[in-house]
DNA sequence: GCTTACGGTAAGTCATGGCTAACGAATTGA
DNA sequence: TCAATTCGTTAGCCATGACTTACCGTAAGC
């Protein structure tokens, strides 16, 4: 499945804010650093990872690069939500049929 | 925030197999076990996991115990999943309008 | 009672990955 | 040209966690 990549990405915390920056305002990686209690060289490699799957773009500007969020990967998790969503209310209908039939 | 729990349990492939093996259907521990590439104890320790947060809910029934997915749990995902969405269309938005205004 | 299936827990191993420090490349301005 | 700023990358350290093996408790069937 390709959500693996959006999946492992998301699953660290300091990358979520790393992207809900993002998601605020698009910004540069020594404006993200300031803000956050790691090191300018982490948030690069948490961009990175970011970038592999889609979540976020550069544009470069001068020496800086800025970073933005990108929404359209956040689709396939929806998808996978709704999926299991349903599915678990399927499960759980069939689940209470099976009770009422007795 | 509480969705950490949430983020933590679904960042691990067999953890989400496990999940939506029990959205489709709700099972033991060991009928799990036989359909993953894991041992039981594994697939019993996930289950500790995605009980923990609030992702499945157990019953017994004789010996075994029957987990089933519990969709209530995500719908905090489905609210951070809108949030960033609608935060990103915004900063995009306001960046096109910054764009025209040149 | 004795055995068998089911499942949680403990201990220990091993790979993954997040972090910092250090270095190098590229652009800007004096 | 030289200094300063911005970033990416690498090497290495260390904590986290996924996994197996072994063990123990418990409920059902003979």
């Amino acid at each position: 499945m390709a959500n693996e990549l959006i999946f492992a990405a998301l699953a660290d915390p300091t990358r979520r804010r790393v992207f809900e920056q993002l998601a605020a305002r698009p910004s540069s990686v020594t404006a993200l650093a300031r803000t956050l209690p790691v090191s300018r060289p982490a948030v690069s490699q948490h961009l990175k990872v970011l970038s592999d799957a889609g979540l976020v773009t550069v544009r470069a500007e001068g020496t800086r690069r800025i970073y933005r969020a990108a929404p359209d990967q956040l689709a396939d998790l929806r998808d996978w939500l709704d999926r299991m969503w349903s599915n678990a209310l399927n499960a759980f209908a069939e689940a209470a049929e099976k009770e009422r039939q007795k």
